[in-house]
DNA sequence: TTGTGGTGTTAAGATTTCGTTAAGGCCCCC
DNA sequence: GGGGGCCTTAACGAAATCTTAACACCACAA
């Protein structure tokens, strides 16, 4: 995910300008809506990584927008409001809001309170992917260490061998096209080289094809492409 | 556990005093720190869940207190502080606060911002949080106190030094991606000073690799990026 | 047997990336 | 103003990696 998408939920046409602005500026995606039901339509179709929501609008209370929110979703909601009361920030922050500005309120302010929540969404989900490590027999990856073992020994691959061997590996059992596999290690534009496909191959084969008695992890299938075998 | 451990610290004896019986009475559990020194101690020794700080120490500079414990914990920090500008608050937010009260602060709306934070820490998974001592090989860094050590010998290291030494140490045994670290130790603005790592690196290196014959603690992973390793 | 297509292997450049050194700028403190 | 850390940038040899090309191998069919 290169750019956060951010959903703006703001009735006043200069604030929201403002804010859209902001947001460009620095480089952040946005959708807008103006009142509450659009707000939850948008949230539920475009997923937003974070919300900024208005307490005032037209059709409904700021808060029970929050509560339907989070009966689905902990999509951050940073509040922007007019009300400056102790019992709305509350209110607020008990149904669900992650944070509470006041308005008026500095524009640098709000895009450190954005940075933060980005900040919070990157080291939640960087915490443990529950699929992080990959075992076929003697062979063992770990995706979130960037390395792989064979028998608890490290194996040295180059990159392009290393996302090989992850791409074989998240498909096991498949076979994956000559054309496939050089679209997702080299990126559409390349053309052709399966010869370097073929030395890289070798030398992947090489590394962890220990012995003739050892398992064949990769299979070659003549005319189609390459497939990692599950074996045990 | 189901009593959350807060820390308090505040050098104003009124303000520390109207925060504890709060809290008490709320059924929170707390320690206090009345400076920047004490603060990170308590913080290493008795891991609490929450952080409450105020930016006005005697001691240290309360950003200076955000950074450091940083370096090892992501616990949550609840700043409070009198200084209401915008750079004040920005400043803290981006050293690695999560969230900033002004005072006079209402203790109601203080409660309802723990609150937001308990929310968050428990649909986490509350993980338990990193020793206050990092320890490897003969290298030895205590985060707390913000300095690193060889056998009971102090590295003399740069501040962008340590930090890199941390990032690394956080991470023993995952590879991190040159990007990755530069977003980590420069913020996410700067680009492509690849050359300022590698300098970095080496000074670092031979900061911490005494001897040809020693762990190599730090790895380069040629086209990806670095790791430490773990060795014993 | 001989030719052909697809494949595995090897080696030699070409290219990228790395480590090191040194020069220069910035900032703080004296 | 001067000096000393600290950081950035540039340059360059060295090392690792990638590409390319050549050739051997095998199966199969003419």
């Amino acid at each position: 995910m290169d750019k956060y998408l951010i959903e703006i939920v703001e009735d006043d046409a200069s604030i929201r300008n403002l804010i859209t602005v902001t947001l460009k500026a620095n480089d952040y995606r946005y959708v807008t809506a103006l009142n509450g039901q659009t707000a939850l339509m948008e949230a539920a179709c475009h997923n937003p990584d974070i919300i900024l929501l208005d307490l005032g609008l037209p059709d409904m209370d700021g808060v029970e927008v929050i509560r339907r929110i989070r009966s689905w979703t902990n999509t951050p909601i940073i509040v922007i409001s007019a009300r400056s009361e102790d019992t709305d920030k509350i209110e607020a922050l008990d149904a669900g809001a992650d944070d509470y500005l006041t308005k008026p309120f500095s524009v640098a302010e709000l895009l450190a309170r954005l940075r933060v929540t980005q900040r919070r969404l990157t080291q939640a989900g960087h915490e443990s992917p529950p699929d992080a490590v990959f075992r076929n027999g003697r062979l063992r990856i770990d995706y979130a260490a960037g390395c792989a073992y064979l028998d608890d020994e490290e194996l040295k691959l180059t990159p392009i061998e290393y996302k090989l061997l992850c791409l074989l590996s998240r498909n096991v059992g498949k076979v994956l096209t000559h054309t496939y596999i050089i679209q997702n290690i080299w990126g559409g534009s390349w053309e052709n080289n399966i010869a370097s496909l073929r030395v890289f191959m070798a030398t992947l084969r090489k590394k962890l094809e220990t012995g003739p008695d050892s398992p064949q992890y990769i299979q070659t299938q003549i005319g189609v492409g390459y497939r990692m075998i599950k074996v045990d």
